[in-house]
DNA sequence: AATTTACGTCAGCCTTGTTGACTTTCCAAG
DNA sequence: CTTGGAAAGTCAACAAGGCTGACGTAAATT
């Protein structure tokens, strides 16, 4: 059913060996992939928790409260912690919401604007080197395995862009 | 062969939308990748800090502490946390060196090896049906990018399998 | 003999996650 | 209009797992 075991050729690329290898791949390359912002951060009062938020709230610009904790998957507390040290400084912008006056939508001020943006150039950058070094199958692959690997809530998360606001 | 700058077509897989996909798609596929173990290691006295060093005692027998740290990127006082409830629980040996008297040694126990069998089945699922849904191309695309990703000296790690020991 | 290396440990701190309890606001259904 | 419950925020307490600094010991190296 499974199978595994089609006889002839075989699937080399399924074999223990080489899914070992895959696993510590991911390990190194999320090290790596996560090394950049992480010094810019350092010596800030800010982690990769703020990082997140950043990300998603200039992905998303108007995104809910309630909709960034689907997407990153923590707690409200958790999440209220980090975005109020943001509003705080300045770097977020929270405003209530029209409809709903009970929803907070987020912004990115002038100033978070900026952080966001000497993160993900580094983030970028090393993600461009890599691509370039690969060249475009292998990145074509690359988002394949990624995407597989998602739990499908997270998938649906990824590939939906759809984040209302309001 | 590689190109780089053809003009015309112009590299599409580089553009900051792409990038950004990348970026998001490592976020949320790392999530997936660890969200099995973390699930079988919750409850347990353990977490991804204890997975990680029985996966590397796993891999390399008789690995040294000071390897495991360069492995692991954490300080000594942070693994050595980790290690002492893990040899407290039987689960880790540490034998003192013979030619060297100051290194100790790790080796998994029949105990440890269980709980590391446990884990790397679960996280294994996950990495053989995202393989078998992406198919080997991919596969090889992926590994390619992640490896390109890595900071050169984690490359190292990544690709030389030697670890010695003694 | 002196120094360096490998390891262990104590103490204290930070970030970022968690639960639980509680309040305020406010939409929507009865 | 009242009320139930969702959305958001807040306080408190706690844990995992990083970190630094300081110190100790045994063994190897110089």
């Amino acid at each position: 059913m499974v199978d595994g075991t089609t006889g002839g050729e075989g699937l080399l690329f399924l074999t223990d060996e080489q899914l070992r290898k895959g696993i510590e791949a991911m390990f190194f390359a999320y090290r790596g992939f996560t090394a950049d912002p992480d010094r810019i951060l350092e010596g800030m009062d800010y982690g990769r928790a703020h990082h997140r938020a950043i990300h998603f709230i200039h992905r998303s610009p108007g995104t809910t409260v309630s909709n960034l904790l689907s997407i990153l998957g923590v707690t409200k507390q958790s999440l209220n912690r980090v975005l109020r040290s943001l509003v705080e400084d300045g770097l977020v912008e929270s405003r209530v919401g029209k409809q709903d006056k009970r929803e907070r939508h987020l912004y990115l001020t002038a100033k978070g604007a900026e952080l966001e943006r000497a993160l993900s150039d580094a983030q970028r950058a090393r993600m461009r080197a890599a691509y370039r070094a690969a060249g475009p199958a292998a990145v074509q692959g690359f988002r394949t395995v990624l995407e597989a690997m998602m739990d499908p809530e997270l998938r649906r998360q990824y590939q939906g862009l759809r984040d209302g606001n309001a």
